[in-house]
DNA sequence: ATGATAATGATAATAAAAATCACTTTATAA
DNA sequence: TTATAAAGTGATTTTTATTATCATTATCAT
């Protein structure tokens, strides 16, 4: 954890930005919720129980930062908020999603997988890749289960609102 | 192109909507721009010239059930806007996208290429996919060349915003 | 025709994100 | 150290995409 925010402290000064106590309080809220996929207003609400002073622009500015920087990715699941996910560190390509359309539910699959696909992609359509965003939408093994056994479909699992 | 409506008429009596005036000019410019893919606003625009009486709430309507009914998908490319894409008759999945983050310029694959994957997904993480958005983020061929030659890199490709 | 229902258009409401701006903190250099 | 510029912040306003509301109109079955 220290080690982490280190390093993106140093991340920060090659580009000569600072690592304020706004934007490592945000850095820790993003690195005690790595599996979550937090809105900017959820990031907002966890900093602000421990740097109350801090305001919503702020976030919004710092998690723009982390973007531009790769240390997040900004992912949107069609709902109409942004997401933000932080990358693993030295994870060349962003990892993928499956949001569940019962529960709301988004688990990430960081096993590459697209790595034939984007030999396919490059050499068919001379595109260069840069980044991928890949995200399955349908029903998670919690749900199945849960059908199966005519259990009622409930809330245990965070939805995704 | 009319046995195209015809078939999304029918489509939309199988669950008892109407294909009404402003949706025919809906479906119409979707159609005609088949390529493109067009926000909310875009469609409105377009569908203003042909039929101008029509309102932005009914376009808005009009995508929202097209896209229930799958005849159109619901993107978004991360600028801050929704754009509707017409999916292709008889494609049992939505195709894919390549993003250009030179000139904005956004091609389609239509072929499958994630049959593999999505067979592991579906065992090792026991999720029953329902669809599926993938995008990949690059340089397309035409900013290759452009820089190959030292041509600036223009807008002759019409720009995502 | 008539009553019920569906659809529309104008407009207002919502909400996420960006912009503004006065103020504070930090870094730099005399 | 002081002062001077630059960077960052917080409160607030503005912007803008989308949704909701509601009165009106069109459509359908009886």
């Amino acid at each position: 954890m220290e080690q982490r925010i280190d390093r993106i402290k140093k991340q920060l000064h090659s580009q000569s930005y600072k690592l304020t106590p706004q934007r490592e309080a945000t850095v820790r809220v993003l690195l005690e919720n790595e599996k979550d996929h937090l809105s900017a207003e959820d990031v907002y609400l966890l900093v602000k129980e421990k740097a109350p002073e801090i305001g919503l622009a702020t976030v919004y500015r710092t998690l723009e930062l982390l973007n531009e920087l790769e240390v997040v990715d900004k992912i949107n699941f069609g709902d109409g908020v942004s997401r933000y996910d932080l990358r693993k560190e030295g994870a060349d390509h962003f990892h993928h999603h499956l949001v569940c359309i019962e529960c709301g539910s988004v688990d990430e699959i960081q096993e590459d997988l697209l790595g034939e696909v984007e030999k396919i992609v490059e050499n068919d359509w001379r595109f260069k890749i840069k980044d991928h965003r890949l995200t399955f939408h349908g029903i998670c093994y919690r749900c199945h289960e849960k059908q199966d056994t005519g259990e009622e479909s409930g809330s245990e699992v965070k939805e995704l609102n």
